[in-house]
DNA sequence: TATATAATTGATATTGAATTTCATTTGCAG
DNA sequence: CTGCAAATGAAATTCAATATCAATTATATA
């Protein structure tokens, strides 16, 4: 955690951007949930803590730590972005459920590792990459 | 091209959907066109056919024809969703650049069956799969 | 430490794609 | 032919993303 908190605060200084509260206490509580949030789900999590926040500099704070490496936006396709944590976690795929709308994250490094031969055969410089498999989940199977 | 409009036929029967010339126009179109298309970008194709045919007539042809199984959703991540060919044509990856835009329809077999051996392992049935793969092209490579 | 000043904030407005509404038109079954 | 439900097209609505702007606040420096 605190690890985190330091690269955002040097992150801060090399752009010359403020330290402010509601930064501070919209990383900790982004650090402190690891799940998919929405910028709408961040807001009422950090409503909680502090409720003078608003949606915006949520927004904007959420997209600054975005940029400084520690999260990384994700799409599901629903029409919402959500933000993960990426600071120590592998890069991974998702698997989606299209019945209860539940995901698990997948690691594969054999895909990984083609995934860049591909972009090596095209001469392409690879930056970064998403991967996602739509289905039905053990227990939505049997459903109709 | 035959082939695919008897499949659109056919979907129209099963769900007790109408014909109508709009429709058969908008599909023409679609069917013609080798490209990446967003629902305005088609909407300005079929204007220079039936100039009367409206937006929303389009919106609702390109659903459909999705439905039926001729055309597959590709989201880039620029705000708008596309739509491509889906008959015929092979499961693919797209390779995007970051900074002309540009993409390359890539296949690789081998990143398939990782895919599906990925799935059976967590017990999840595969429906449809996604992959990006966003860097710079060879020509943007030496760009700043 | 006080002050100047430029970045940040939060409320609100704007944008733009996706989707819906609804009166009119049209396909088609009987 | 006729009735009626589905389709159309123009316009309205929705909603997340983004921009605006006056008030506030962090921070460099005098």
């Amino acid at each position: 955690m605190e690890m985190a908190k330091q690269i955002f605060t040097f992150y801060l200084r090399d752009e010359g951007i403020r330290y402010s509260q509601q930064r501070e206490c919209i990383l900790d509580v982004f650090l402190s949930t690891e799940k998919h949030l929405t910028v709408i789900d961040l807001y009422h999590l950090v409503q909680k803590k502090h409720s003078g926040i608003g949606y915006a500099t949520v927004y904007r704070a959420i997209k600054i730590i975005s940029q400084a490496g520690l999260a990384r936006e994700v799409d599901f396709g629903d029409g919402m972005l959500r933000f993960e944590h990426k600071y120590k976690h592998e890069h991974h795929g998702h698997m989606i459920c299209t019945k209860c709308g539940k995901f698990i994250e997948v690691v594969d490094p054999q895909i990984e590792e083609l995934q860049e031969k591909l972009a090596r055969k095209y001469k392409f410089t690879p930056q970064r990459h998403k991967m996602q498999i739509y289905g039905t989940c053990e227990k939505c199977k049997t459903k109709v």
